[in-house]
DNA sequence: CAAGCTCATTAGCTAGGCTAATTAACGTGA
DNA sequence: TCACGTTAATTAGCCTAGCTAATGAGCTTG
């Protein structure tokens, strides 16, 4: 009783530290034009190397309709390319260009800025503490 | 050890795993028609007890035309009203009707019950970092 | 090899975001 | 005191992002 309690008190902690600092760390938006659903994708197609539509669309939690006009804002740009898959001619293989790639580091970049700076502030104690819970929301996320 | 890890790399590690988790949260939608938008504005004014839409704008940090549409949706719903300002006419006070509190709630429940399971399943060893860390990004985030 | 499934896309809708323009009310200085 | 500038909220009009339903092309299997 007591262990669920607090998974629940903890919960709610949580969730309003992560969620106000979601939107603390979204609101510092590079000057561009690049949508924050456009830089999600991106970033996912980036860190996977290389999707089709329907698994993005998963990866991303929308419908897949959704993800062909997003990958087609992302394409006209040159941040993204698709080419054939190789065995089956229904799907189609996405990843970004070597432009995309650039584009996605220097977003990443004035995205990361203000948080660190926030960070470089605190006790290394305190660094430390993120440093676990960090991993821990991680595992956490992948659940 | 990890104690040296810069602020920089914790700022990505830190910034991957709250975004994540913040979808992951995020699509943990209950049933019922309430925008994320919508829910998140709703949660500001009973944050803030009762605010003009001009403040909720800029606590939502949106444009004062957008909090309009959403103010709007609320009041069809019956979970947001209107009151005149008791000496400028220009403006009006919104705040949460009763209906609007009894959302409210149902709905942070359901937001949260998912957190919550998965947190109950972590040692008590990893709840206390993540306590521990949940009131550091509180602090990062007023910042 | 026909029937049924899967993948991506198109069509058509709503919500949410923006800027520019409008309307109303406040406040002030000549 | 009243004309002018400022501020608050809304309206108008545009785009993006999300959805479901429908379409068409290509697999797969009984």
């Amino acid at each position: 009783m007591a262990e669920r309690t607090s998974a629940e008190q903890l919960a709610v902690g949580l969730r309003e530290a992560i969620t106000r600092l979601n939107r603390r760390v979204r609101q510092e938006r590079p000057v561009g034009d690049l949508t924050f659903s456009q830089l999600s994708a991106l970033t996912s197609l980036q860190l996977a190397g290389a999707l089709t539509p329907r698994e993005l669309a998963d990866v991303e939690r929308v419908q897949p309709p959704t993800m062909t006009k997003i990958v087609g804002k992302l394409e006209e740009r040159g941040l993204v390319a698709r080419t054939p898959h190789p065995t089956d001619r229904r799907q189609v293989i996405l990843a970004a260009t070597e432009q995309g790639r650039v584009v996605y580091a220097q977003f990443e970049k004035a995205r990361n800025e203000w948080l660190a700076k926030q960070l470089a502030e605190l006790t290394p104690d305190e660094r430390d503490t993120l440093e676990r819970a960090a991993q821990i929301l991680q595992q956490v996320a992948r659940a």
